[in-house]
DNA sequence: ATTCCACAGGAATGAACGGAAC
DNA sequence: GTTCCGTTCATTCCTGTGGAAT
């Protein structure tokens, strides 16, 4: 008997639900593949390519369209003696500034043997570096920038188009295309920055939930066998993506989740509502973790903080309140508790994130304006998350402790100074 | 209309750290 | 080893702000 055997029962083909995967057709994209398309043209022609930027929220085809398009590009381009296009990806999440994305690019133009190290350089030593590679290999480029708007200086947008001009470099032509999620990082680039890298905007809507509907029928076609699926099933993970402004990506994340689910019961043959429920679940537990390994130890000590106060039903609080409580936890931790203004910018951080949702409030001359936070997951997901990084921390017991003993907290939070 | 509370959050600065170059 | 360099996380100081109280 096999320890492992092969499950083909629902799943057709599951990776046609994977985010690497490239449909024949783009669903309810016409236009925007239209003017992306007449954006490219130049290429075609041997001419200087344009900076493109496209803006819309995540999971509304941009990417995909970018995939799509180039890949015809560079299949017609090759048909051009003339032509030499050579295509740069570089998603920028997780980098923070020019520099990060000048090393990444320098490493993604030369090959395994000769990368360079991510830090350590002075920047314009890696600029030169980048010229001199770019020039070296001549032709044509396009250069990617997938989620530009998370680096925070503009620098090398700046730098790049204007390479040529600089005489940094000489047989190289360069074309960048700008992909951005957040609508307000076209408008905080500096004008001269945003003139020549936005010369062609395109501008991705958001997904209705008819939209979301035909792009998982056109998918599960691909990855589930015929009557797998319940009916309600597609148009309930197209309601929640459409709910959650529009998100292809979420909604097919969704549908594989609940296959997968659906998968791995023993006795089940067909996909229902209840698996889309559960993965919705799953995938939310999924995404509280993630935020939350990502956070500094004083970050957890807000949350937990947050999370005790949110237990003894004193939520929402405003910043000053959750300080003793911090405080406390902080000194139970070992270590020196940080200064309000910092402790604020971990609220602000916790409220990024989507765990803790924030209202504005004003007492005018008697109380002023201040914040009130409140817990906005559930408690067990958090809690659960938490459990496993304050481990590691060495704080896990403390606060157990902290827990159990509920007279501690009144008594000891209130008499806690402040600051 | 003016005053003013209590906070939000920007800006400047610094310490600690990992890596490159000498 | 020492000296640069960039990044991250923190502190300190500061200006901005909406609306009840005057």
């Amino acid at each position: 008997m096999s320890l492992f055997e092969r499950d083909t029962e629902i799943y057709r083909n599951r990776d046609a639900l994977r985010e690497d995967y490239q449909p024949a057709q783009l669903v309810g994209r016409d236009e925007e593949i239209q003017m992306y398309q007449a954006a490219l043209q130049p290429v075609i022609n041997g001419e200087q390519p344009n900076n493109v930027f496209l803006y819309g929220k995540t999971g509304v085809g941009k990417t995909a369209a970018t995939r799509y398009l180039l890949s015809h590009l560079e299949e017609d381009a090759s048909e051009y003696d003339d032509i030499d296009l050579r295509l740069t990806f570089l998603n920028c999440d997780g980098l923070t500034s020019s520099y990060q994305i000048a090393t990444r690019l320098v490493n993604e133009l030369r090959d395994e043997t000769n990368q360079i190290s991510t830090t350590g350089y002075p920047r314009a030593t890696v600029y030169e570096m980048l010229w001199d590679d770019l020039d070296d290999l001549g032709g044509t480029n396009l250069i990617v920038l997938d989620e530009v708007d998370h680096v925070e200086d503009d620098s090398i947008l700046y730098q790049l188009p204007r390479a040529r001009a600089n005489n940094n470099l000489s047989d190289a032509k360069i074309g960048i295309i700008g992909i951005s999620n957040d609508f307000s990082f076209r408008d905080d680039l500096s004008p001269k920055v945003k003139s020549s890298l936005c010369e062609q905007e395109i501008h991705f809507p958001a997904y209705d939930a008819s939209d979301l509907q035909k792009i998982l029928e056109q998918r599960a076609a691909v990855a589930f066998h015929d009557d797998v699926l319940d009916d309600a099933v597609i148009p309930l993970c197209a309601a929640y993506g459409a709910k959650d402004a529009g998100d292809a990506r979420q909604s097919i994340d969704l549908l594989m989740k609940a296959g997968d689910l659906a998968r791995e019961e023993a006795e089940t043959t067909t996909v229902a509502e209840t698996h889309v429920e559960a993965g919705r679940h799953d995938l939310e537990r999924g995404r509280i973790e993630e935020g939350i390994s990502g956070l500094t130890q004083h970050g957890h000590l807000v949350l937990y903080s947050l999370l005790t106060l949110h237990l003894q039903d004193e939520t929402p609080v405003r910043s000053r309140d959750v300080r003793p409580r911090y405080t406390n936890f902080a000194q139970r931790a070992g270590r020196d508790p940080l200064v309000p203004r910092r402790m604020r910018d971990h609220l602000a951080e916790l409220a990024m994130l989507g765990l803790v949702s924030v209202t504005e409030r004003n007492e005018g001359r008697r109380g002023g304006t201040y914040r009130e936070y409140t817990l906005d997951m559930d408690i067990e997901l958090i809690l659960s998350a938490l459990d496993e990084v304050l481990d590691d921390v060495g704080i896990h017991d403390s606060i157990q402790e902290h827990l159990l003993d509920e007279d501690v907290t009144d008594e000891n939070t209130s008499l806690a100074q402040f600051q």
